[in-house]
DNA sequence: TAAATAAATAATTATTTACTTATATAATAG
DNA sequence: CTATTATATAAGTAAATAATTATTTATTTA
């Protein structure tokens, strides 16, 4: 299977939101499985709305999406995304995040609902 | 081969670095040949001690190396670094700099020295 | 050794970024 | 309908970033 290209400014564009940790965390989690706002918010020492800001950012570039499901909003990787050939090669680089998403297994936050 | 694995935190510091358009060009340059800073300042719209800095900041991160040759400093990618891996998945999905290459050796800032 | 060239460093500045708190919006439960 | 919960948006701020100009260092050449 041949590489995607990437026009380099846009490429750039996505290595500078993937070079902050908390993004790049984010989307390796998002690697694993779907995620909410609050499974995030159990990982992650810092406010919701810096949550919120750091998922649009994700948005705003095409490499998540979201799907509201009741008062949940999930999260997952754009597989359509003309940047996830390049994230894709990128988080193979990048340790699993199986300890975060443990985490947020055992405090569950969305039980209540039981997604 | 197995992919080297990068600790979350040096890979963003990574990819933060090459999330400008400038570094991430001047890498993929790199990739095709060694260049030295003169030649950058060919190709680049910018004042010499910026290219110096990008240049700089790359060195720090174990990304390029540099080479004195004469009154001229020659760069290129570091091999030996552990982002190497890394480096080139990302460069495989990064249009060719072919068009800037040319563009130095056509006006050949070194032309005296006969590099 | 003096002048010229190549590159690095220092100091400054405008812009961007990543956070914060406060507030608004959206959905659910009572 | 009201209270609660989940998330987003707005506004403000401190720190980081990428550029600039001025200066210094290193090398070569006359």
């Amino acid at each position: 299977m041949e590489k995607s290209l990437v026009e380099i400014e846009h490429a750039a564009n996505m290595l500078k939101l993937l070079g902050d940790k908390t993004r790049l965390t984010i989307v390796a989690m998002l690697k694993q499985r779907q995620c909410c706002v609050c499974e995030f918010q159990e990982v992650f020492d810092m406010s919701q709305p810096s949550i919120s800001q750091h998922l649009r950012k994700l948005k705003d570039a095409g490499m998540v999406k979201e799907e509201r499901r009741g008062q949940w909003i999930y999260y997952s990787l754009n597989e359509n995304s003309e940047l996830y050939g390049l994230m894709e090669d990128i988080l193979e680089h990048v340790p699993e995040q199986t300890e975060k998403i443990k985490q947020i297994e055992k405090s569950n936050p969305t039980l209540r609902c039981g997604c």
